[in-house]
DNA sequence: CTTTGCACCTGTTGGC
DNA sequence: TGCCAACAGGTGCAAA
C-alpha cells in the first residue's frame, strides 16, 4: 500500500522520536520477509545510536553508528512509535526499543517488506545504486523524462513506474498523473513530445506533493495505537473508479489491464489518439 | 538491451 | 450464511 507519500509521512512521523536515540534492545519475531532477516540482526543493532532517518525512493534508511538499517514497507508495512511494553500483535515482526522509553515497531502482514543491514555507503548498495531521480527534486526534469522515453515502445505507464525513470510512482499515482496530464496509459513512451512530457512531469510532482501535504495533516495521529497511516483522503479522479463518471467530462471511467495490473483512465480526457 | 511476466503474501471482496 | 476464487500492489528477477 505505501506509495512514496506514505513513506515520506512515515519518515517525518518517526524521525523526531528516533533520531538521537540509542537502541537498547531488539525483538525480531519473524525473519521471513522479502529477504530472510539474519538472526544476528538484534545483536548487531543493540547499543547503536540512530543519527538520522532518511528516505530514498520508498526505502527508509536509519543511519546508525556503524552502518545503515534499510527498511522497506512493501505493500502492507507500517512503522509506529509506541510506549515500551505495548503488547505485540499478529504481524508485528520487529521492535527496536529506544533509550527514551519508546518502541519503533514494524508491522507487515503480507511480508513484502524488507529489513537489511548495510555495512557500506547506502548509495553503493545494488538496491539503491540504479535508482532514478527523486520526483520532487531538481534532478527530475522534463528533459530527463524525455530522455527516458526516447525511442521506447513501452507504455508510458510502465515507463513512469520504472524506478530508473523516476522513483516513487506506484499504480495509484501513475494512473492519477496520467489522467491529470491527459495521456492514455497505453501510449508508447517514445510517441510523446516534450509538451506532453512537461505536463506529465508537472502532474507527477503536483500529485505527489499534494499527497505528502495531506499526510502532514495526519502526523498528529502517528503515535496512536490505531494510527496506521493509510491512503490520504485526497480525491482520486480515476483510480478504482471503473464505470463511474469522470469528474471532468462525465464519461464513464474505463479499466484495462497492463503488465498484469489494473489501469484506470477516462476515454474522453485521455484519448488513444489525441487531437493535433 | 528492451520488455514482459512472475513470484512473493495475506486480508478483503464478490459471486454462487 | 458459508465457501472459495479473484484481486490488490512494490519490485527484484527470470525469461522472452
Amino acid at each position: 500500500m505505501p506509495e512514496l507519500p506514505e513513506v515520506e509521512t512515515t519518515r517525518r512521523g518517526i524521525a523526531p522520536h528516533v533520531e538521537g536515540r540509542r537502541i537498547t534492545a531488539v525483538s525480531l519475531r519473524e525473519t521471513r520477509l522479502r529477504w530472510p532477516v539474519p538472526e544476528t540482526l538484534p545483536a548487531c543493532l543493540t547499543g547503536q545510536r540512530c543519527h538520522q532517518v532518511s528516505r530514498r525512493a520508498k526505502y527508509l534508511l536509519l543511519r546508525l553508528d556503524r552502518g545503515h538499517l534499510l527498511l522497506h514497507l512493501g505493500m502492507s508495512g507500517s512503522l509506529r512509535v509506541l510506549p515500551q511494553g505495548t503488547a505485540a500483535e499478529k504481524h508485528d515482526h520487529l521492535d527496536l526499543a529506544l533509550d527514551n522509553g519508546q518502541l519503533l515497531r514494524l508491522r507487515d502482514p503480507r511480508r513484502f517488506g524488507a529489513v537489511l543491514w548495510l555495512d557500506e555507503a547506502p548509495e553503493a548498495h545494488p538496491l539503491l545504486a540504479r535508482l532514478g531521480p527523486e520526483p520532487l527534486s531538481d534532478a527530475f526534469t522534463p528533459e530527463g523524462l524525455q530522455q527516458a522515453c526516447q525511442g521506447r515502445k513501452q507504455a508510458i505507464k510502465a515507463r513512469i513506474m520504472d524506478a530508473r525513470t523516476v522513483v516513487g510512482v506506484g499504480n495509484i499515482y501513475a494512473c492519477e498523473a496520467l489522467f491529470a496530464a491527459g495521456i492514455h496509459p497505453a501510449t508508447p513512451a517514445g510517441q510523446l513530445d516534450l509538451t506532453a512530457l512537461r505536463r506529465l512531469h508537472g502532474a507527477i510532482r503536483r500529485i505527489l506533493a499534494q499527497a505528502i501535504a495531506a499526510g502532514d495533516s495526519t502526523l498528529k495521529d502517528f503515535q496512536q495505537a490505531d494510527g496506521k497511516p493509510g491512503y490520504f483522503s485526497q480525491q482520486l479522479f480515476v483510480y478504482g473508479r471503473a464505470g463511474e463518471p469522470c469528474h471532468h467530462c462525465g464519461r464513464p471511467i474505463a479499466q484495462i489491464r497492463q503488465q498484469g495490473r489494473s489501469s484506470w483512465f477516462c476515454p474522453g480526457c485521455q484519448p488513444e489518439n489525441p487531437p493535433d
